[in-house]
DNA sequence: CGACGATAGTTCACATGTAAACTATCGTCC
DNA sequence: GGACGATAGTTTACATGTGAACTATCGTCG
């Protein structure tokens, strides 16, 4: 066992103040890494995180969808969206197509193209989740994402008491 | 209990497809929404989180230290310091100084005034940390740790396989 | 109908990250 | 002592994120 490789990795001289502060840190260490790995990934497809995730949500969803509603499904602003979709439409991966009943929203479908490309990044994709937390056992894996389900609840209801106020 | 708690999230309409995946998720969702915390905080002090972390880096080791030496404890590449040092020192929270044995070498300073906004940041920080994580037991909390250590042993063994070819 | 608030996207300004190319120095080896 | 590879930073080009301001529409209410 090792009690403090996480003060190790970033040589930190004094232990962390909480076990509250060394979680945090994990999971924004922990993060960091992984996000290198699949942007290298992506990239090797002239991907980035951010797009594989727009492709990936519209394959899920399985028909064209609002800018807003694909944003709402990643974490980040609305405005980051307006770029995304401007260059995944100039790679032929999405098509735009503006709503006739109301012609503010515009639909964001996934073509042909795009749908080969998710595909064809479905296996190494599959096989770095195994590379990257594949060593721990299935229980492991559950208790894990049930303590960051639990971390997130917290977000949760501090937005509701924000947006309450 | 829920099961399912990330993808209603998601609102993704089929399950996982496997407990890899849905902990790799879940770590990168998690993060998401601390880093947008934090990030809200700090911005209300004129600071960002890498910003912040510069700082906490150089009080931390307790005297000046070179560029590549602040990168290497960040995940972040080495070109993103320039311009981040440039802002810091824009603001006067750090000092720019030229190694004199070493002419290649530029020592990052903490000035006072970094030292102080530094200081007047550590109450809310903590604070959020609790307020994020602080609903978790102890014991969770040491585990959930426990587990993210784990994650990254892949990244490492990887990154050797990597740095030997 | 016509003003007004709400909603969907876009544009702008600024701070990051990433990779690749470039500059200034250092060390070393012949 | 001069070439050469290695090292520390910087610059450049491009893709993100974030907040604020703006545009186009919609709906509704008078």
């Amino acid at each position: 066992m090792t009690p403090n490789q996480l003060q190790h990795e970033l040589k930190k001289k004094h232990p962390f103040e909480s076990l509250e502060q060394e979680a945090t840190l994990n999971i924004v260490r922990t993060n960091d890494q992984f996000q290198n790995r699949f942007g290298r990934l992506f990239r090797e497809h002239g991907l980035t995180s951010s797009q594989y995730n727009v492709l990936r949500i519209l394959r899920g969803e399985g028909r064209p969808m609002p800018c807003l509603d694909i944003a709402e499904r990643m974490v980040q602003v609305v405005p980051a969206m307006t770029g995304l979709v401007d260059r995944l439409e100039k790679q032929g991966l999405v098509r735009r197509d503006r709503c006739t009943e109301d012609r503010r929203v515009i639909f964001i479908e996934l073509t042909e193209k795009g749908a080969e490309l998710l595909q064809r990044l479905d296996e190494p994709v599959m096989e770095l989740h195994r590379t990257l937390v594949g060593h721990l056992s299935q229980a492991e894996l559950k208790e894990l994402s049930r303590l960051l389900e639990k971390c997130r609840q917290s977000v949760r209801s501090a937005d509701c008491v924000r947006s309450a106020e």
